[in-house]
DNA sequence: CCGGACGCCTGTCGGC
DNA sequence: TGCCGACAGGCGTCCG
């Protein structure tokens, strides 16, 4: 589910709440998601005083005076800031209590998500080493894209979801962006010049600055700490629009598999 | 190294 | 009504 405008729209719900308060203990109900939860998480974080609330790629980072907590939401995870003794509900596999009555509470029914215990800076953790660069981080241009995809013939799209190559970007703000590019997803990155490369990163870079505005999209499951959906999904141009009328030409979008995943576009807008 | 298929989970939806 | 397959916002591993 949540792709980079979801999960910094929950680092953003959070951070005020979490910063400077001191974590005293942790409630495991289920330890099985992507990676086992540690069964002494709660030994690991009591009396830890919480520093900052930082994200990166699709991760959440809370950093701490003791390491930290590395926090992925998988396809459908969600965090809510609740009342400690609020009662827990189906998926609720993680609580983190916090100092004054509150609590942060992690629910994912697919659970591939994660939560992970750090001793150090959760910025060194492994599981990020290999990321691509931010995609607002001005390193990242046309012309780096352009040198890239050289030598790769994957899918425009598949190519744009690879973590590796930049990050944040997920199925729906891949079609998105490419529509507003007016790029075929289908074109394999190899053969797409240096002029689209920019047009397809201010592209993306304006789509994940307006979803995270709109608070993130909401298909199904995602909700903001609050419990508020996000808005983006009254944005949407192509995802999710199968046979509806393009947006610009008015003929119907197409869908498509691409690297396994669904694809939405318009074969007369998009080349 | 690269690309494609598959698996991990649960829930939901459409077709029969 | 019930069953069954397909599919869903991510990501890691395997294999050719």
């Amino acid at each position: 589910m949540p792709e980079l405008p979801e999960v910094e729209t929950t680092r953003r719900g959070i951070a005020p709440l979490l910063e400077g308060r001191l974590l005293t203990w942790a409630i495991l109900r289920e330890q099985r998601l992507r990676h086992a939860v540690p069964e002494n998480l709660a030994e690991r974080v009591a009396g830890a005083r919480i520093l900052s609330v930082g994200r990166r790629a699709k991760y959440l980072l809370i950093r701490h005076d003791r390491g930290g907590l590395l926090l992925h939401l998988g396809m459908s995870g969600t965090v809510r800031v609740l009342p400690v003794g609020y009662p827990a509900a189906k998926h609720d596999h993680v609580d983190l209590l916090l100092e004054g009555g509150e609590l942060l509470r992690y629910n994912d029914p697919r659970r591939f998500g994660l939560i992970l215990p750090t001793n150090s800076d959760p910025d060194d953790h492994p599981l990020l080493r290999d990321l691509g660069p931010e995609p607002f981080d001005p390193v990242l241009t046309g012309e780096a894209l352009h040198q890239m995809a050289r030598k790769r013939k994957s899918p425009l799209k598949v190519f744009l979801m690879d973590q590796k190559i930049l990050v944040g970007v997920g199925n729906i703000y891949a079609s998105e962006a490419l529509f507003r590019a007016r790029l075929d997803p289908r074109r394999l990155a190899c053969e797409v010049s240096r002029p689209a490369w920019m047009r397809l990163l201010t592209a993306v870079r304006e789509v994940l600055d307006e979803a995270i505005t709109a608070g993130g999209t909401t298909l199904k499951d995602f909700r903001d700490p609050d419990g508020k959906p996000g808005y983006f999904g009254l944005h949407l141009q192509v995802y999710g629009r199968a046979d509806e009328p393009c947006l610009s030409c008015k003929r119907p979008l197409h869908q498509l598999r691409l690297g396994g995943r669904a694809t939405y576009y318009c074969s007369h807008c998009q080349r």
